[in-house]
DNA sequence: ATCCCGCTCA
DNA sequence: TGAGCCGGAT
């Protein structure tokens, strides 16, 4: 156990990668770094994590931002509750201070038991596993128990970056390099993992047919000052201003909407 | 054309 | 427990 931990830092220290949420312990960066790599690949993140910082360098410049320019700050990066999110939960930072364990973080909107325990051992220190899919898929073709019982005493944050950086370079979803892997010796699974294949079965919907396109449409069209699409059927349009208004992207205000915080407002037809 | 991260809510 | 979320990668 011992010997595997040690080979998978010698590997992480020569192999990582040096990205720039690494280099701080400021858990505002750490926290948008962990919030915007949660759906998007890390490599792609990196422009847009710098330019985020510039814009909003701290929780309490974050927690003062609107609505509007969270999520035009926010294109192309996924689910765009999780911008609000990440917002909501810096204006708590903002009143209350930062928690400083992952069972604290947790509280905050739109951080789980991932970004929660990433949060709390690469700012604070805390000796816990942050377990994403990467460390899941690694601990688990190991074989060796739970990816907490892998830690090695004092080093979690280092322990966590390793193991998320061997998850994404060498054992791989629909990829094992196990001759390249450092934890191939001890290893269960070395040089016998089962790939699974991307899928190709069942009829997809089309994209344009799903909640999450006209979603995507009114949200467009309110971040840019327009009204609300004309040729979308009227069902699915109330629908998608539904959810919207449901997950605190919009508000209602009588028979218009308008973004949560903007000016009022669309009219809902 | 299908798949997917981590989180929230049903 | 599982559906939904956003949009780029494969």
């Amino acid at each position: 156990m011992r010997e595997l931990q040690g080979a998978v830092l010698a590997w992480y220290a020569e192999a990582g990668r040096d990205l720039p949420w690494r280099r701080t312990t400021d858990p505002y960066a750490i926290l948008v770094s962990e919030v915007m790599s949660q759906q998007t690949q890390v490599a792609r993140i990196v422009p847009r994590y710098e330019a985020w910082l510039e814009r909003w360098p701290t929780e309490d410049a974050l927690a003062q931002a609107s609505v509007a320019d969270v999520l035009g700050a926010w294109v192309g990066l996924g689910y765009n509750s999780r911008a609000l999110r990440l917002r909501d939960a810096c204006a708590v930072v903002a009143r209350d201070g930062w928690p400083r364990t992952a069972a604290g973080l947790r509280a905050l909107p739109g951080v789980g038991p991932y970004t929660a325990a990433a949060v709390a051992s690469f700012a604070f220190g805390e000796q816990v596993a942050a377990v994403d899919t990467n460390v899941r898929r690694v601990a688990g073709r190991i074989g060796l128990g739970t990816p907490d019982e892998l830690v090695p005493a004092g080093d979690a944050a280092t322990w966590n970056q390793a193991t998320m950086e061997l998850g994404a370079l060498v054992c791989g979803a629909r990829r094992a390099a196990c001759d390249a892997c450092p934890a191939a010796p001890w290893c269960g699974s070395a040089g016998q993992v089962v790939v699974t294949a991307r899928g190709a079965r069942g009829a997809g919907v089309r994209f344009e047919d799903t909640n999450r396109w006209v979603r995507g449409r009114v949200v467009a069209a309110l971040t840019a000052g327009e009204d609300l699409p004309k040729d979308i059927d009227p069902e699915r349009l109330a629908t998608a201003v539904d959810g919207l208004v449901r997950d605190g992207l919009l508000r209602r205000e009588g028979s218009t909407v308008a973004l949560a915080d903007g000016e009022p407002g669309a009219v809902v037809r």
